[in-house]
DNA sequence: CTGAAAGCGCTAACAG
DNA sequence: CTGTTAGCGCTTTCAG
């Protein structure tokens, strides 16, 4: 806005006159690091040449401080003749402010991390779809604030430290990981955090979805389709808040639709395809049985590994049990039948951490918060009536 | 390993006394800040203390470069006794180098970034399962070499200034654009650059799968099951040598199986599920004639959806119609039919991706190099012999 | 409204 | 082998 003001403003020759007067100087400011770059050892590449605060000061005839004040848009304290003479100067010059400087002398980086769990065998971050499409919501999210997003596995404390107190962030995200994960990574105490997913210490935000909801839907959609022997699965075995509320919401559902405490069971699996194609093998025999016939997984990949594994095992799915998934991931209509799911905004879920986060970087809510995000219900293919 | 030697090595008492010493010391040095914070205007939270060169110096009783050439291991430069205290009140201080002033002094920052499309309407970067997993191995292979990933979505050349010329990246790698995007982008010629799946312009590293010959094995695969009317589908609108490369690959395996050039016919379609549901609904009619009988799809993605546009018009795969995708991402084996697909190993991808780049930056190669992945055909159930 | 001084934490280039 | 000197580019005081 105020570079636009500028350019119409009746400014006098001056604002003008640097565009012509500012090209040429540049031209031989820049031949001289050139040079002596061309002549010295190649094994270190020349940096791109930086234009710098200074460089605008000079060509505008005012000092580094003005100049810095007016491309931070503190623009109390600058004339408008001035602010507009400066302007031009960045525009023509192309004036881009150097981040590593900023962070040294202003201590904000600007700078936000995305942590997430690098395990030593693992194919690599970014596994679960869920996760993937969070990632890139909190990308876009921080650039429209004008934040940089450092993308990074970590396994140890020291891993942490290693981005976080070198990098000087401004926050972190964290994703992925159990509460116990979260507790070992030892985040400093002084660190904005927003943690996504998982149980939130003292003092760390957290965005998750209505995992109660969550639960409880599916296992009102089971049950009203007349599931009464139900199998809920997922990272049951870690210490996760997240899954203890699904399971509870879960058997919420099953107590209020008149089932016993024992139709429900749960099934300890990683959050994986694979995990949930073995644990479909596993389960084939009460399903044939007919001492099984619903199950509801933590995360569509693992819904859709049971669904095969049910299927390779010669059952049909819904007609010989329902499946269930949580977070309708892209995954939940590519694969056969389409996925019944609990769907959550995983794009909102970004946002609102980069929100967070940044809220709690500028110290605007001061005290942690945490967001949840809304669930529904979202029947597809995978869940029908129970057989009779 | 030098901490270790220094540890159990007979140094004279000031290394082990420089331990306890040390920390009394620190918490006052803390204490100053910190209070200070406390009583100033809460709007700014506090950096988390940094302990610096100086710190480790004072302690020590040596000069800031001496401990700065332990720290870099220019142990060339430095006494053994010397470094073994230095190393001491490191580790006893939990020294971590402060990365902004690094690149200031040092004009290296250690930071690479990744480059994403980041289209207005798009859902987000990371929409494709291959990039994802690219992603995940540069991020992995940048780490183990001491390096950070920046993540970031661009759409225009100022978003890469923005990016690169702020924080001083030492390289970037760039992937999922066009060539067309690519040059469109604008990148600082002085910038070690590696991109991945498209055509590298002057001066730029590459990085893509061996795709002619995936173009190939596709060709002979289906031609080698009897198919003799061909369609091969993908983003072949856009100006990208990948595509170009696969078709041409294609197209000469349908040759010298005897075919026709008419044999083969190419079809625009966006990389997207979306666009491959479009698409098998398009084509239903000409598979039902008989006209068409295999498609090749330029990503598992694309040919997932197409097998899903083929099923719902009432045609089965691969009894009617054969579909053949590309990368044999996770994707592949999820959907059904499983995808019989031209597979590449997108760790190994990302892991070059990351070597080349490195290697660009430190100036091991000067020429940038351009680095092919092999492919081979994973015939799975989405891939049979043409109808009769 | 504008400027001068000082320093963020680190490293190159020299001196000793 | 070790220390000194000078900045990297920017922002924060504090003076005009």
């Amino acid at each position: 806005m105020s570079a636009l003001q500028v350019a119409g403003a009746p400014v006098r020759t001056g604002a003008s006159s640097v565009l012509f007067s500012v090209i040429p100087r540049l031209v031989s400011t820049i031949a001289g690091p050139a040079a002596q770059v061309a002549t010295a050892p190649s094994s270190r590449r020349s940096a791109l040449h930086h234009v710098t605060l200074k460089d605008i000061a000079r060509e505008v005839g005012v000092s580094v401080m003005t100049v810095s004040n007016v491309v931070n848009g503190n623009l109390g304290r600058v004339s408008p003749a001035t602010a507009a003479r400066v302007e031009a100067a960045v525009t023509a010059l192309g004036y881009v402010p150097n981040a590593a400087a900023q962070s040294l002398a202003a201590r904000r980086t600007r700078l936000v991390g995305l942590l997430l769990p690098s395990r030593p065998d693992d194919t690599s971050l970014l596994a679960s779809p869920h996760d993937v499409a969070v990632t890139g919501a909190v990308e876009a999210a921080l650039r429209s604030r004008d934040h940089h997003l450092m993308l990074r596995g970590v396994a140890t404390a020291r891993d942490v430290s290693d981005s976080v107190r070198r990098w000087s962030l401004d926050g972190v995200v964290v994703m992925g990981f159990t509460d116990d994960e979260v507790r070992a990574l030892d985040l400093p105490a002084t660190l904005p955090t927003v943690v996504v997913d998982a149980a939130a210490g003292s003092g760390l935000a957290q965005v998750r979805s209505d995992d109660r909801t969550g639960g409880r839907l599916a296992g009102e959609h089971l049950t009203a389709l007349g599931h009464r022997h139900l199998l809920i699965c997922g990272p049951a075995g870690t210490a996760s808040g997240v899954v203890a509320q699904r399971v509870a919401g879960f058997r919420e559902a099953a107590r209020r639709a008149g089932l016993p405490d024992d139709a429900v069971t749960v099934a300890d699996t990683p959050t994986t395809y694979e995990g949930g194609v073995a644990l479909g093998a596993r389960i084939a025999p009460q399903v044939r049985a007919g001492t099984l016939t619903a199950v509801f997984a933590t995360a569509d990949i693992l819904a859709a590994g049971v669904a095969r594994g049910l299927g390779d095992a010669g059952l049909r799915v819904p007609e010989d049990a329902s499946v269930l998934g949580y977070d309708d991931a892209d995954l939940a209509r590519h694969v056969t039948p389409r996925l019944s799911t609990i769907a959550q905004d995983t794009t909102r879920k970004g946002h609102v951490a980069a929100d967070l986060l940044l809220g709690l970087v500028t110290g605007q809510h001061a005290e942690p918060r945490s967001e949840t995000i809304p669930v529904a219900l979202t029947a597809r293919e995978s869940t029908g009536p129970a057989p009779a």
